[in-house]
DNA sequence: CGCATGGCCCTTA
DNA sequence: TTAAGGGCCATGC
């Protein structure tokens, strides 16, 4: 007797015509544009999974994920208003086959919204991994879905803008594209100012985050670290989070 | 203040 | 199994 779920549902499986069969194990496939240019793109049932710019597409994917790939008639939904706006909060993705510790840093990076930046330790921070800030560099140097978890928008502490994996040029460009005004982080890293704080509201930022942006300039105030900010009297904001030590 | 240098931690070969 | 190395960071001249 085969009442088994499993077991009947294998049957089926093994009774699929191979064509049906490749077609459900298959991932699809299709080209579309991007800020940074076309892009190759595979998705899955579970959402996307791979973006790739330049040539070697499907070498790159086999090799990686060693799974067939059909192509398909159009993009999944969504995905290119996601590509067009930089807002991807919603957009489904397949993360499946990636580490506990890699998904984590993807979906912390994913949190950060366009125009704004945040740096590496800030995300390993925020996976509980305060140490770990080398690696949350390799992970997303690793991220199979650039743009779709904006890693671009993850830069270094000192102000500069770091490693891409397209490429920094094309790290700044997009940021840029963005709203980011980079010229501007970079003068105040200059001087050494990594946070920016309200003596109106008492609250401290990330110099992106969109209400250190609204501070009036007489009430805007420059700090080297967190430190310095807090015993100056000043706390996190609760929206860039610049501290972790926060109840999340 | 710019640069070198350990340190740290996850992944891969 | 292990060792090497990477989209970094804080320190110490």
């Amino acid at each position: 007797m085969t009442q088994d779920p499993l077991l009947t549902g294998l049957a089926a499986l093994a009774a699929e015509p191979p064509e049906a069969l490749l077609d459900r194990i298959a991932a699809r496939w299709v080209r579309v544009p991007a800020p940074i240019g076309e892009l190759a793109v595979a998705f899955t049932d579970h959402g996307v999974a791979y973006v790739h710019a330049g040539e070697g597409f499907a070498e790159a994917y086999r090799k990686r994920f060693g799974r067939p790939l059909l192509p398909a008639a159009r993009p999944p939904a969504g995905l290119l208003p996601a590509l067009r706006t930089g807002r991807t909060a919603g957009l489904p993705l397949d993360l499946r086959g990636m580490s506990d510790f890699q998904r984590d840093v993807l979906e912390a990076a994913r949190t950060i919204p366009r125009g704004e930046v945040r740096p590496y330790s800030w995300i390993a921070a925020r996976v509980g991994r305060p140490r770990a800030v080398r690696a949350v560099g390799t992970a997303l140097g690793r991220n199979p879905v650039p743009l779709l978890v904006p890693c671009h928008r993850v830069t270094r502490s000192d102000g500069a803008v770091g490693d891409y994996v397209f490429g920094a040029a094309a790290k700044e460009r997009l940021l840029l594209a963005e709203g980011v005004d980079l010229d501007r982080v970079r003068a105040l890293a200059d001087e050494r100012v990594f946070y920016l704080a309200s003596d109106t509201t008492g609250v401290v930022c990330f110099p992106t985050c969109h209400n250190a942006r609204r501070i009036t300039p007489v009430h805007r105030h420059g700090f080297r670290s967190l430190a310095q900010a807090r015993a100056a009297g000043y706390r996190p904001c609760r929206t860039c989070r610049p501290a972790q030590d926060v109840a999340v």
